[in-house]
DNA sequence: GTCCAGGCCAGAC
DNA sequence: GTCTGGCCTGGA
């Protein structure tokens, strides 16, 4: 793997483990934009297109044989600090999927798949928000909702033709929204109170992220269940895609389907998937749940065909 | 109009 | 502790 900063723009050279509709498109991320065959992502202060280079473009940086663009990404500098660390470009991903593909054939299966997935690690207090509004929710209403919270209470980043784009509102920002606007602008329902309530929760430190990320998996997972709107399945995400806690195991409709086409027979009880889970994959239970759950989602596993 | 979506909460047992 | 019904909203 090689990383090259040219004219504001980075590049990920020779990593085959890097596949955007797969790192994107997995439900851990809800600030991407599909445009033509890449992705327009937003991500702390930057505003980025993520694409595959083509063998042109390949060609003349120099002979590579894959390779990713992440426009506007900034310098190496910027790759060191920030990228690099949300893409967790320090795990082996092929180290970890062979050893995956050793556990039994289904794993195996999804594995080969889901080649080039990556689990983001990404801040602590957008997951939780973002994990709120998921609840009983839809991908791309997720994504409405999280822009206009972004556009109502963050600063503005950057400005291309008409559109804007904003950073997710610190915690600071976000406790100064009401309940009416979350509901009038963000169109959260609901969730709104939820959202009000948590932030007040970890604005006045009943619940304390320094604490959390310091915590045992168990115990961060215990302390975050106390936020309004935050049950056993949105503090998995949260601890899995904000923390990089592998062990956490969301339990969602996808995983229930994949898991009992797979593992289990007919089982409905979340906590005992979720032990199943933990029995299986051990504290690497979060990535493999991953790689099943895109499999699942992307292949409709457990789905009753019509007719 | 009806149903449901990447769950949580409150209340009942 | 375990189970059930209800839930904002928008799209099928």
């Amino acid at each position: 793997m090689e990383v090259l900063s040219i004219n504001n723009d980075l590049y990920i050279l020779n990593e085959k483990e890097f596949v955007p509709k797969n790192i994107f498109e997995n439900g851990q991320a809800f600030r991407w934009e599909k445009i033509n065959d890449g992705y327009m992502v937003v991500a702390d202060k930057y505003v980025v297109y993520i694409e595959e280079l083509n063998k042109e473009q390949l060609q003349n940086l120099g002979n590579y044989d894959n390779g990713i663009l992440i426009q506007n990404g900034g310098t190496l500098d910027d790759y060191e600090r920030f990228w690099k660390t949300y893409f967790n470009m320090d795990r082996d991903y092929f180290l970890l999927r062979n050893e995956f593909m050793s556990y039994d054939k289904y794993l195996k299966e999804a594995c080969e798949f889901g080649v080039g997935l990556r689990v983001l690690k990404q801040d602590l207090f957008e997951m939780i928000i973002s994990f709120i509004i998921s609840a009983n929710n839809q991908i791309p209403k997720i994504k409405k909702s999280i822009n206009a919270i972004s556009e109502l209470a963050g600063d503005k980043i950057y400005s291309i033709n008409n559109n804007s784009y904003y950073k997710f509102p610190t915690i600071e920002q976000l406790s100064k929204v009401t309940v009416e606007d979350l509901k009038k602008y963000a169109r959260v329902g609901y969730r709104a109170e939820y959202i009000v309530n948590s932030v007040k929760m970890i604005v006045d430190e009943e619940v304390s992220l320094e604490k959390i990320k310091s915590l045992p998996y168990e115990e961060a997972h215990k302390e975050l269940c106390k936020l309004q709107g935050v049950g056993p399945k949105v503090a998995d995400c949260i601890l899995l895609f904000g923390d990089s806690r592998d062990e956490a195991f969301p339990v969602d409709t996808w995983v229930i389907k994949v898991m009992n086409e797979y593992y289990l027979d007919n089982e409905k009880n979340m906590k005992k998937i979720k032990e199943a889970g933990a029995k299986l994959f051990k504290d690497k239970a979060g990535l493999a749940q991953q790689y099943l759950f895109f499999y699942a989602r992307e292949n409709k596993v457990g789905v009753k065909k019509k007719g």
